[in-house]
This record gives C-alpha cells, sequence and structure tokens, in this order.
DNA sequence: TTACTTTCTTGAACTAGTTCAATGCACAGG
DNA sequence: CCTGTGCATTGAACTAGTTCAAGAAAGTAA
C-alpha cells in the first residue's frame, strides 16, 4: 500500500523505518470516484494530496466564466492549491477527479505534527516545492514564449501518457487555447 | 548592514544572534555596477543573491534571437536559477543589474553548510520557495487567462515602483506583448 | 553645443488565434 | 435498441496582437 508514496519520498532524502511509520500514520488514504471535487473556489485547502492511482485536474474559473487547467495530476505527482493551503485563504482554484482514484491526503495540522516530529521532512518538502517551481517556471516561459503548435508538441513529449486519458479540450484548455484552434493544429500536423 | 536581510529571513522563522552571526559569516556582500551579468546562458548558477539595493533582471533568450524577461528583483528580494543552482545543470537565464546593486550571496555550498549547522534554515529555505511557488503561479494564471491590457494593469499595481525605474519596453517583455503594443495600450488607457 | 544611442510612438499591413455555427461521431443510460 | 449528451472537426468571419518602417523625444558622451 505504501511503496509508491514511500518510494517517492525516499528520492529526495532517506528516512528509517519507524520514521515512515509516523509518516503512515499522519496520511489519510481515500479513494474517490470519477468526477468528484476534492477543492471548490472559495474552500481553504486543507491537504496535500499524493495520487497512487487515477488522473485529477486543477483549474480556476476566469472573469469570462471560462474554464482555464493549470496543472494534471496523474500517478506519482502530488496536487494542492499551495497558497490557500499554506496561507488558510480562500482558494480560487477546483480540483476535480478525472477518473477513480486512489489518494492519500496529508492535512495542514498533520504535516505540522510530521515536521514537529520528523524534522528531516522539512527538507523533503523543500526540495519537492524546488522541484515544482522550477517545473512551473518552466512552464511560465514556455506559455510566454512559444506559438501554440510547439507548446502543444512540447506538451505530449513531456506528458505522452495524458492525452490518452483526458479529452481533448482540456488539454487546449491546459495549453491556454481554444478547443478548435487544437483541433486545426492537430489536423495540420498530421498531414506532414 | 544586515538588518534588512535579518528582518527578511526573521519575517519567516526567529533566529538568534548567534544563529544570524552564523549566517552573516557564510554569505557575500558585493557591489556591481550597473549593466553587468551574475549570470550568464550555460554558466552553472552558484548563488541565491538577496537584493540589498538596486534592480536586476532575469531573461532568456528565445529561438528567434528575442529576450523574454521572466523577472525582476528590486530592494528585498531574490533572485537566482534555482533550477540550475540546485541541478547544478547548465543555465538558460541570463541574469543582468539595471542599475548599481548591492547584493548578498550565497554559494551553494555556504547553503549546505548553513543548513547544516542552524537546521532551521531548512524551514526558512522551504516558506520561501513556497512563496514564490505561489506567485510564480498566479502569474502563470494571469500570463494564461488574461487580455494584455489587464495584465499591464495588473502589473502596475502590483509593482507600483518598477515601471518608474526600468524602460518599458522590458515591462512589454515580461508581459509576454511587443514593445509598439505595450506603448498603444497606454495611449489608449491614458485618453480614458 | 553636436552627435550618437536608446527609447517611445504611430500607422499600415499582416497573422496567429478566437468565436460562432453546423455537422458528424461515439458511447453511456434507460 | 434508441436517444441524449459530450466531444472533435471544419469553415467563415473576426480580432488581438505582431511586424516593419519611420520619426520624435530623451539621455549620454565628447
Amino acid at each position: 500500500m505504501f511503496e509508491n508514496i514511500d518510494a517517492f519520498v525516499n528520492r529526495c532524502a532517506s528516512f528509517t523505518e519507524s520514521e515512515l511509520d509516523i509518516f503512515h500514520s499522519l496520511i489519510d488514504f481515500k479513494t474517490v470516484h470519477k468526477k468528484e471535487y476534492l477543492l471548490r473556489e472559495g474552500q481553504i485547502c486543507d491537504f496535500e494530496a499524493y495520487v497512487l492511482k487515477g488522473c485529477v485536474r486543477n483549474y480556476f474559473i476566469n472573469e469570462n466564466g471560462f474554464e482555464v487547467i493549470i496543472q494534471f495530476a496523474i500517478e506519482d505527482w502530488w496536487i494542492s492549491d499551495i497558497a490557500s493551503f499554506h496561507e488558510k485563504t480562500p482558494s480560487k482554484l477546483y480540483i476535480e477527479t478525472l477518473e477513480d482514484c486512489e489518494l492519500f491526503f496529508l492535512s495542514y495540522e498533520n504535516k505540522e505534527e510530521l515536521l514537529k516530529r520528523v524534522p528531516k521532512f522539512e527538507r523533503f518538502f523543500r526540495l519537492m516545492v524546488q522541484k515544482n517551481l522550477s517545473s512551473t517556471q518552466n512552464r511560465l516561459i514556455n506559455t510566454i514564449a512559444k506559438s501554440a503548435p510547439e507548446k502543444y508538441l512540447d506538451f505530449i513529449k513531456l506528458y505522452p501518457t495524458i492525452p490518452q486519458r483526458v479529452p481533448q479540450h482540456y488539454i487546449a484548455s491546459y495549453l491556454g487555447i481554444s478547443a478548435e484552434f487544437l483541433s486545426k493544429i492537430r489536423t495540420k500536423l498530421s498531414k506532414q
């Protein structure tokens, strides 16, 4: 049950059995059906969740009422609204399962408890956030500097399994382009 | 000399005098003239720098040879290429001073030393990276979801002092629009 | 002062991407 | 089995933003 998540945390810093036992006692395993919400706009996000199985999307609704997807999370990823989680402020985001999921949840309180009892986790979380930051910066750079076809090609290269699991218009939303335009890009690419 | 940077680190976690003395012994103060480079593409970034005085830009050059600015840093900000710094990989970025600057530099080695001798700094750096991540996420959301005039208005609201300190075409570059279009946006806004 | 460089503005022509509407397709629910 | 709903595709009209070129303004060096 804990193999995958243990491997994940051990990749950043190595933990003893008893440290991992403490960790296990502070995370909650839950299964969640497809199309359920882990978080809605206005709520305070009280979890960081590790995806053991399934697929989740993180999106917000802009002034014109359109959904804009900011992240997909699949197996071995974490998902949360870190701004809301850390500052205990109402979230602007929605987090919704796209498939039946198996998740581990870590609450704010339990995270603090974990850090108190196993300070080595400070380092783990710092390294995790750093990785997240550098991939977000990369995404920002691509978003600003690349054309739509390039963004699409980069996406399928970086996340080759996601297109098979989520509707195409969600990918368009993630890329910040219209679903119709993505369709046109794809037909053009397939003709080459 | 250390008042500002001490206030900065104490905002996240509170440190004793002797802990701060260790910190001070591991950071290097340097003054750098206008238009000098702290980092160039291809180099490995071996610093996280705190801006005591002055203004710095962080940019990369895209496939078409254009500069794209990803961050400005002014007083009380930190600047680095965190991907290059942590993974010791060649940077894709340039970091250049835009004014004469006073900076504190923390090297990779000294950071590790600091974390070893004062583990409380793990928490400080984690919280700092977390804040950085949530502001980068916010910027990503704005970049994807907002029109150019909105982005510009958001920018001057969030960073009201920067437009007076840097050329306008740098702001256009940061916003991901052409300098000409920003000029047109500004004349249109001023007519209203 | 002059001359040189960088910055900002403006207009005209262009293009990447949007919006809207219509069509066909696939598959899940009763 | 049919039927509805969500999804992908396509074309036509549109628009936000780019590119190019020229000129004005402002700062800097001599």
